[in-house]
DNA sequence: TCGCTCCTTTGACTCCGTCCAATCAGCCCC
DNA sequence: GGGGCTGATTGGACGGAGTCAAAGGAGCGA
């Protein structure tokens, strides 16, 4: 599910991306460009520091502060979003169907599980009164090798 | 949902916590007697610094990493459970059967959800190979006050 | 009651996320 | 094509949450 880290974003990834944001009402500054290119080519579901890291790596050199406040913005406009995946370090990764995820406890690997219905709130809640923008849904266990590892060691 | 903060914690209380301490196979020492009283006696969700000074204030100092301690034991055993909102502080609250969260996205207040299965796993996931243990659901939105609120905002 | 073993406690440390203020750049309008 | 406004970026500093390691203390079986 780990997408492979992508070794260079060209000029037409990120002027690409420059039209999508300006599509969705935000500005094309160099930043967003980069960091929605670097999620573009990058599969998968990342912390800020594997991204501002990544990115510096790449030559596209940007303070996590950066990081920080461009996630934001594609979050607000739905270019990215949040995994959530429990407490801990925020993971993000680009928008696409909804969906939910697998964590595995063995060894934190985190997958993409297809929503049975696509679109959110997939589940309802019995609270009475309120609005339910969301449900997500957060499976834990052992991935396929963590459960054959831990068989053999049994 | 939120209990109203205990104003004690008598010698039965935490004599009571001994008993099922060492049911569940752990050592029945203060600490963890106090903590589980606290838990039976507050209902809601509480993250650790505020179970920390809550202590304090009742007359039973405990330190931070003395709660944390105490709560893996507990959550090992299943004496209590850590109750996921996502990303941020962790929330911990006494064990019962099992059920899912609802977050406001307002005023961050924290609901339980009954699960329609009320044991775990209760949601399935197409994930090949995967031992599933659980499935988490929070779900997300705005509570009836705040729905209310921002209503009459409009 | 003794002594082993596990638990608690203390202090420091790392990491993640946020706040603030100054500088910079995108983009609208002329 | 250029000027200026507005919003974005950047850097430094701060606070909170969680972790680590080691020494002292307490529970509980013998």
């Amino acid at each position: 599910m780990e997408g492979p880290r992508p070794t260079r974003l060209t000029d037409a990834d990120t002027s690409g991306a420059g039209g999508r944001l300006r599509a969705a009402g935000l500005r094309a500054t160099r930043p967003r460009q980069t960091v929605l290119a670097l999620l573009d080519a990058w599969a998968g579901h990342h912390a800020v520091d594997d991204l501002s890291s990544t990115l510096a790596d790449l030559g596209h050199r940007l303070p996590r502060q950066s990081v920080y406040n461009v996630l934001d913005d594609l979050v607000r406009v739905g270019l990215a979003l949040p995994a959530d995946t429990g407490p801990g370090r925020a993971l993000y990764e680009r928008a696409s169907e909804w969906h939910h995820h697998f964590v595995c406890l063995g060894c934190g690997t985190v997958v993409d599980v297809p929503c049975a219905i696509g679109a959110k709130p997939c589940l309802d809640a019995a609270v009475p009164g309120a609005e339910i923008d969301e449900a997500q849904v957060i499976f834990r266990g052992r991935c396929a090798d963590c459960a054959a590892r831990a068989a053999v060691e049994a």
